[in-house]
DNA sequence: CACAACAGAGAGCACTGCTCTTGCGCGGGC
DNA sequence: GCCCGCGCAAGAGCAGTGCTCTCTGTTGTG
């Protein structure tokens, strides 16, 4: 492992990297296993011939492993939605949207326990570090680009939206994407919130004797989720 | 423990209920301070001053303990709904509707770690034992009377359906409410499930930083969940 | 009244996260 | 090319956890 000419990053840096990336892989094993609260330090040390103290040269705490473990899980997840999302990129904005969602359900129910660290209840002391927020928008900012061109063709119809909440449609909207309609800004929030609940509700077990058909039944709800926000097929 | 099958009214025995109340109480205060990762018998023993394996003559096992709090929550929260709508019983269907989830949000941001035990991530190696079903099936059961009586009184449009959906839809209507339109029953799982995305997503803050004036913003989403269930305010 | 059922105490096991100290070996500046 | 220092790993140890087992003393009950 010698390379005579300047290694980039130098051969101790690149050692470093490799364990570190050892140890996530592992820790994410454990994750798969047995959730957030089976994570155990010790256990991932001992899998890598390491001991428990030999840890903390990488990750200063339980806690930022963890944390490690959720931006790496929203840029996974982001990637698969954006990846399904580039195969229809050309489709209507309903398709699109649909696309989206089926894929953000298909990671989920193929990393559940990686989709629960990043959407479910935050687990111990909570602390959202703000190094995870560009991970975790990327999502979001899929589905506001798949209605920021509809709005564009002129395929988006605004949702109603009451007296009371203009408001604040108003500043949801200079936040988040201000060439699209407040009431568009507002029922894509809520769409997103919505569709957060469904793939939960099937990953977490609420569905269990109870729905079994559960990927045309979710398929119907985002085309509804679509129609909400006010995607259209057909020129206006 | 397994079986007592005294007489009611035994001295002991309501002594046994008291303290098993006792554990409950101060396990729930445990939970509320610091989520269901931090509840320890160890802990909950100390503050009722008793030594840890005492308490195992009341609970065999800490996911035992759980279990009776997740039972309790599941009534706590029915209960909050079921009375909110008791007062609105006379109204139209929507507001209803509405009413019900915005106790349901009440009691979720009066019972943050509560709920997340119910309604977030399972806790791992954790399986909800079928002696929580009817507690858990109380607000669920709320939302469909709600429908039955619109139906009843012609205030329900049945909302659409696909035709790969019709199998599933019957399938779930014969379960659930067989008196109900098929596509009403469809429409009603997932709006609870997306209901449960709202109320999660501002627990969990993921609208922090995004959405501030959350009470309007959630009573437009959940009335226009209304809408997408099929349920009007006249007479068809 | 006698006795068995029962509640609680305490020690102990196998874990956990985390800290501190010690010593080894390799990378990189001289 | 040498050799120092830094990075790294190891190990012991602390405080905490869930849970088990044994041994008391009490107490309700047949």
């Amino acid at each position: 492992m010698s390379s005579p000419s300047a290694p980039p990053g130098g051969a101790r840096a690149r050692a470093r990297l490799e364990v570190t990336a050892a140890i996530k892989e592992a820790a994410r094993r454990h994750l798969a296993a047995g959730g957030a609260a089976q994570l155990s330090l010790r256990a991932v040390a001992r899998e890598l011939g390491m001991v428990s103290s030999a840890l903390y040269r990488y990750f200063p705490s339980r806690d930022d492993l963890l944390t490690a473990l959720i931006t790496d899980a929203y840029d996974s997840l982001g990637e698969a939605a954006e990846t399904a999302h580039a195969e229809v990129a050309d489709a209507a904005p309903p398709h699109r949207w649909t696309t989206v969602c089926a894929a953000v359900r298909r990671w989920a129910l193929a990393h559940p326990h990686e989709y629960a660290l990043i959407y479910g209840t935050p687990v111990p002391g909570y602390r959202a570090p703000l190094t995870t927020l560009p991970a975790a928008s990327r999502v979001g900012l899929l589905l506001i680009g798949v209605a920021r061109d509809a709005h564009r063709r002129g395929q988006l119809a605004a949702p109603p939206l009451p007296a009371g909440l203009r408001a604040e449609a108003a500043r949801l909207a200079a936040d988040i994407a201000p060439d699209l309609p407040p009431a568009t800004v507002t029922a894509l929030v809520a769409a997103w919130a919505q569709l957060y609940g469904l793939v939960g509700f099937e990953l977490f077990g609420q569905f269990d004797r109870m729905v079994e058909d559960r990927e045309p039944f979710f398929r119907h709800a985002t085309a509804r989720l679509a129609e909400s926000v006010g995607l259209r097929a057909g020129t206006a």
